[in-house]
DNA sequence: ACAAAAGTGTTTCGGCTACACCCATGC
DNA sequence: GCATGGGTGTAGCCGAAACACTTTTGT
């Protein structure tokens, strides 16, 4: 597709992120409460125009920042929306993202700012266009990518314990696992890094902190999730 | 993304399409010989833009019954790529799908006239700008379907047997699978209804023919092959 | 008779599951 | 002492893998 492209007819393109944050053993995406027509008042997924000099990647990536103040996210794209009527505004064809980031890393004043907040996944209200089929296909592409790598990295602090990975997990697939299983597991997968000190908040006893290893061969592929 | 469309930008949005076949117990893809510049005489893989009034799903359709004459094809979208040089005739964001589409039935004049031709998967020539990894990722995503999912309606003959399945998946996944094995594990999964009559032309003993069975069902989840 | 694919049966092995059970500690 | 989560061990089951073996038929 190269020869004569002005000939072409054009569109708009914009991205729209789903964007996963992790707190309090509950799975959360950062949803824009807004403040305008059309759809004024509803609730929203994040997104923006892609501009002429940027991928659509660069584009998720600087509406991230704008909205949570953090750069070097985690993004994977999903799919692409298309459907004519999708935006009552106009013809607007739609790169769908998700993103995982560390709640306790963002930034809520410029959140808040934004009109945004953070809403339960299992308790997202009605949000606008085909927002909510965006949202459903971003979870089962991240229930795909957990069920055969190891996630947690994105979401999780940088020490956290096997209990608190499991109830990621168990937060993701919305569904319970067995802890001695779930610990067996993930620890046969050797990316995991014992460390000496201990979280104490959590339980009477205490359980190690662990850490994800920053190797390169880290992108183990096996099964930690066989069905969902 | 809706009020104000008209200030933002707007942007050339084609499709590319990796169509996938399958002839003489090898996987092929229909590429086409670009003759005329840029690259002219240079390899590529089938596209076209994306028209004000469709989705990129219809455009996708559109260019496959435009070079293949036939409807009602298999199409999952792939990836979006979008790098600011991608194209060098100019800036143009390109969403990629992938098809299967059975060998037999296509038009092959129709082909022809489009300078097109099936060249298998293991002996791709140099394509043109990054379709090479487009094509590699749509393999990946074909791997990921016929790995959790029984594939070959869209690729085999409506009555085939079980070693051209067995075939099929061999080409695909470019491995061997041991035949006994492969055999009880594709029937387990009761999609496939047994016919009558036989092939004799592959066999000195001759094998029955299998056709899948059209059950809503058939939408069976399960691990056809584990790791790749 | 032999080769070659079709089709069936069998044994082994590893991993997942479902538990039981001990440990450490705060209350 | 007892409840709670941390952590280890183990028996059973199921499915994948490897491979032996029998059937059928064209040459």
């Amino acid at each position: 597709m190269s020869d004569s492209h002005y000939q072409y007819p054009k569109h708009h393109v914009a991205v729209d992120c789903i964007i996963f944050g992790y707190e309090k053993d509950i799975l959360k995406v950062l949803l824009s409460h807004r403040r305008f027509q059309p759809a004024q008042g509803d609730w929203s997924l994040i997104g923006g125009w892609i501009r002429e000099e940027e991928t659509a990647e660069k584009a998720a990536e600087r509406v991230l920042v704008e909205i949570t103040g953090l750069k070097d996210i985690y993004l994977e794209q999903v799919e692409v929306f298309s459907k004519l009527d999708r935006d009552p505004g106009g013809r607007v064809i739609s790169i769908v993202f998700y993103a995982m980031i560390r709640l306790d890393k963002h930034d809520s004043v410029l959140a808040e700012k934004h009109g945004t907040g953070w809403i339960a996944y299992n308790k997202i209200p009605k949000l606008v266009f085909d927002h909510e089929q965006m949202l459903l296909a971003a979870h089962e592409k991240l229930k795909l990518k957990a069920s055969y790598e190891l996630i947690g990295q994105n979401l999780l602090p940088t020490k956290f314990t096997l209990t608190q990975l499991r109830k990621l997990y168990e937060a993701i697939f919305q569904r319970k696992f067995d802890p001695g299983n779930f610990r067996k597991k993930v620890l046969s997968l050797g990316m995991l890094e014992k460390q000496t000190d201990k979280n104490t908040s959590d339980s009477k006893k205490g359980a190690y902190y662990y850490r994800f290893e920053n190797k390169e061969e880290n992108l183990i592929r096996d099964n930690i999730v066989k069905r969902f």
